[in-house]
DNA sequence: GAGTTTGAAACT
DNA sequence: CAGTTTCAAACTC
């Protein structure tokens, strides 16, 4: 640290009326400055990150207390007058874990302050540095993250940097590689969110806010390594929690979070023992120890991926949750549930459905308007939650829609940001990473100047979708870029997906019929497992279509795009009056 | 409000 | 990279 000992510094925070005349602050606050920061490493690539409108959360999160300052070590006001506000980089977060930023009788109450004494807040132990910005109205001690000390913190920046690059970014991204645990809770839609690097909690059960995926509202995930996880969807403790109409009661969570981590509440409907025993019996049976991150992994999905979701999770044959589950339920007896569809969906009609789409979606386009081609196909894609199936979309996609379309590359940042219907609080999940109305702080605008190219900003789209293909520099077609044309190319691709899943469904009533009568017959026969006969309605009858091969489109996924095109430009054209209106809710 | 517990961050 | 220490928030009393 290039100041002098801490001693000599003052102890509190630089008040605002000592900043509120720097030019920087001011346009900041105008400027609402609360982007966050967006990754420009590969690790981030792979996880998009959810941002918002600003627009959208405007409206939510007021901020009629003066806006703390923004004022950047490493970027120049001039810079910062460059940023572009109009996104922010949003992570999910209960209110409950911003006690001090809910709001009541609708008055925001003062940002989360820090109480920080030893570490002059120039550490990440600080959550102010942390979150990127200055301490403000903080009880901390010897503070340097402020201002007046900003040679001390760009160091102490760049040393937190060089130890951990990512160390300013966001830990809770979201991202369709993440589980799908996460939705419900949070109520972010279809986006999918953990923690990037997990949580490594023992003793909390991952009940409390000492785990930071639950102080995120949001369930573990592979990422993490804890142990006696009880915060995974289907959890009863985890359920005890937040259901029973206690809400927001936080006496009643902790009594019932003690209650899970102790073992008080029985166990899952699912799973035979609790948690805590289950892993134990588990290490029994494997010869595991409880430090083995696959281990981990395994109790995670293991648990997560028998529950509410284990439909979801099976259908899908190279699904890893699917995988892990059906894979450590040798060793126990727990039964593991099985989807009807389990084989009936097979990669190669995820291919399939991907290149209709794709393809049918760029014939649309082609006809309608030529730009923006597949971003509805994306978006059935994102809404379908499979990261496979973005990657299926980018895989065939015609190369020149690569080219022509937009800049973004496979794995960069969109949006994704669905509000839930009738939501009143959608925008819950907002402001967790970037505090709103706190100065973002040096490092975070310089990071976020690095990154503003990737960044794909947000125009709200009156059905959820927002600025697909949309960038920052870019921004200005976005709020037409549902255009009649681009409603059309909606309606008709998302008719053309609602017909693959009618052929599921109805495939998926086959087999139940299926499964059904022979399970009649071998329970009267008290013959053994009902395997075989119903194992896979696909192999054996090799004339027999994939539920998405609807008799029009049939292509072959890995080989020939240009076929593709031809076939469906044969075929849908044609047919392109002939799609009935889907029903309003799909709009 | 003081003391304890907890887990991330920092350090070795 | 694993083990230990430091730290501050969360939690308990």
């Amino acid at each position: 640290m290039g100041e002098s000992e801490g001693s000599e510094f003052p102890p509190k925070k630089q008040q605002q009326s000592e900043t509120a005349d720097f030019p920087a602050k001011k346009l900041a606050r105008q400027l609402d400055f609360t982007q966050g920061v967006l990754p420009d490493h590969p690790q981030s690539q792979l996880s998009p990150v959810v941002v918002t409108p600003l627009s959208a959360q405007c409206q939510l999160q007021p901020h009629p207390q003066p806006q703390p300052q923004v004022v950047s070590i490493l970027a120049s006001p001039q810079q910062q007058t460059q940023q572009q506000p109009a996104v922010r980089v949003v992570k999910p977060e209960s209110p409950k874990s911003r006690p001090n930023a809910e709001l009541k009788d609708g008055t925001p109450k003062k940002q989360k302050q820090c109480n920080c004494k030893h570490s002059r807040c120039l550490k990440l132990y600080c959550e102010c540095f942390a979150s990127g910005t200055y301490c403000d109205g903080c009880n901390c001690v010897n503070c340097y993250n402020n201002v007046e000390n900003e040679a001390a913190r760009r160091e102490a920046v760049e040393a937190t940097l060089e130890r951990n690059p990512n160390a300013f970014r966001p830990k809770i991204a979201s991202s369709p590689h993440g589980t799908r645990d996460s939705r419900e809770e949070t109520g972010e839609g279809l986006v999918f969110v953990k923690h990037n690097k997990g949580c490594h909690c023992k003793k909390s059960g991952c009940l409390k806010k000492y785990c930071e995926c639950f102080q995120a509202n949001i369930l573990c995930s592979e990422n993490c390594k804890c142990m006696d996880c009880k915060n995974f969807e289907g959890s009863e403790e985890r359920q005890a929690l937040f259901h029973g109409d206690h809400g927001n009661n936080m006496a009643y969570i902790q009594q019932a979070a003690n209650a899970a981590i102790t073992g008080a509440i029985g166990s899952s409907g699912y799973a035979s023992l609790p948690v805590s025993r289950k892993r134990k019996c588990q290490e029994l049976f494997f010869g595991k120890t409880v430090k083995d991150p696959s281990f981990h992994r395994l109790g995670h999905f293991q648990q997560a991926s028998h529950i509410r979701h284990a439909a979801l999770s099976s259908l899908l044959p190279s699904n890893p949750v699917a995988r892990a589950g059906n894979t450590t339920t040798l060793g126990s007896s727990k039964i593991t549930y099985r989807s009807l569809l389990a084989d009936i969906i097979q990669s190669q009609d995820l291919k399939e459905l991907c290149s209709v789409l794709v393809v049918l979606s760029g014939e649309v386009a082609k006809t309608l308007s030529g730009t923006h081609q597949l971003l509805i196909a994306e978006a059935v894609a994102v809404e379908l939650a499979d990261p496979r199936f973005l990657s299926l979309l980018w895989r065939y996609k015609p190369k020149k829609f690569n080219k022509k379309t937009s800049r973004r590359s496979k794995g960069t940042l969109f949006l994704i940001h669905l509000p839930k219907k009738g939501a009143p609080d959608d925008c819950s999940l907002d402001s967790a990473d970037m505090p709103k109305g706190r100065p973002m702080s040096p490092g975070t605008l310089a990071l976020m100047c690095d990154e503003q190219d990737t960044i794909f900003m947000a125009a709200a789209s009156p059905n959820g979708l927002m600025g697909y293909g949309c960038n920052s520099s870019s921004q200005l077609p976005c709020r037409q870029g549902m255009t009649e044309a681009h409603a059309e190319q909606e309606r008709i691709v998302l008719t053309k997906f609602r017909d693959c899943l009618n052929r599921l469904i109805t495939f998926g009533e086959i087999k139940e019929t299926k499964c059904s009568s022979l399970a009649r017959t071998e329970l009267g026969n008290e013959k053994g497992p009902p395997s075989k006969g119903i194992a896979n309605t696909r192999t054996g009858t090799g004339s027999q279509q994939g539920p998405f091969s609807n008799g029009v489109v049939k292509v072959p996924p890995a080989a020939k795009p240009p076929q593709m095109v031809t076939s469906i430009v044969a075929t849908s054209s044609s047919d392109l009056q002939k799609f009935p209106k889907p029903p309003t809710k799909w709009r």
